[in-house]
DNA sequence: GCATTAACCACAG
DNA sequence: CTGTGGTTAATGC
């Protein structure tokens, strides 16, 4: 599909940064595709050719670990998804998968370094988002390793429902199997936790994995106490 | 010791 | 893929 990358309004923070020659130099190097549900974007141990840029929906990045998957983290629209995996290394160091139905920019590599060699903001923007993103990861690894189940189960809740969909009520975006990848857990302990928290009337969570916070305050305590 | 936490196994839906 | 029950190893009081 040919981009409009002019007057796209999805457009990354560094790339509204671009002066207008570069922009069109952007629009004749880049690829937009769609993904449904589920569909791999880029996999792990393939090689990086271009930049990855997500302008529409949600995606998992995920790597296979020394027992099984682990998921990394989510990303939600608007994102670059590989930038570490396409400037470390030549091949992919993990995947990454549609979650919901979604819209990617492929950009060609070449194109995306002419941007950062001569377009110092353009470069700024860029090494902020990377570094805003470095902190998360540390803030949350070093939460999954030091809380308990049920701390990082009410701090994925929270984050799910104060950053990612900003309701108190939304569909779980993964399964249960997933969760357990992603919060470091078996999913018999996961599964176990969820009816925990009904059980409590914390949370209520129907067959269709629709779920409602009701006590928000509870799992603020438990994600801190954790 | 005794209690708690969470993984592993097995089996049913 | 999920949910539950039984079992078990590790850890803390």
């Amino acid at each position: 599909m040919k981009p409009d990358c002019k007057f796209c309004k999805m457009k990354s923070p560094a790339a509204e940064l671009l002066k207008p020659d570069e922009i069109d130099t952007l629009e004749q190097n880049c690829a937009q595709v769609k993904f449904s549900k589920g569909e791999t974007i880029f996999r792990e141990g393939t090689f990086a050719t271009n930049i990855v840029y997500l302008r529409a929906g949600l995606v998992k990045i995920h790597m296979k670990g020394p027992i099984g998957e682990k998921i990394l983290r989510l990303n939600k629209a608007p994102a670059y998804l590989g930038l570490p995996t396409t400037f470390g290394d030549r091949v992919n160091h993990y995947s990454a998968t549609a979650i919901t139905e979604s819209e990617v920019c492929f950009i060609s590599l070449d194109a995306f370094k002419n941007f950062i060699y001569s377009n110092g903001n353009f470069a700024y923007e860029i090494i902020m988002d990377l570094c805003r993103s470095e902190l998360a990861d540390f803030q949350r690894f070093t939460n999954l390793s030091q809380k308990q189940l049920p701390g990082r189960i009410a701090e994925l809740l929270l984050c799910f429902s104060n950053h990612l969909f900003k309701s108190n009520a939304f569909e779980l975006p993964l399964s249960i199997t997933e969760l357990a990848n992603f919060v470091s857990a078996s999913r018999e302990s996961v599964s176990r936790q969820f009816s925990e928290l009904s059980r409590l009337g914390i949370i209520e969570l129907t067959h269709d994995k629709k779920l409602t916070i009701l006590r928000k305050d509870m799992l603020d305590k438990i994600s801190t106490n954790g």
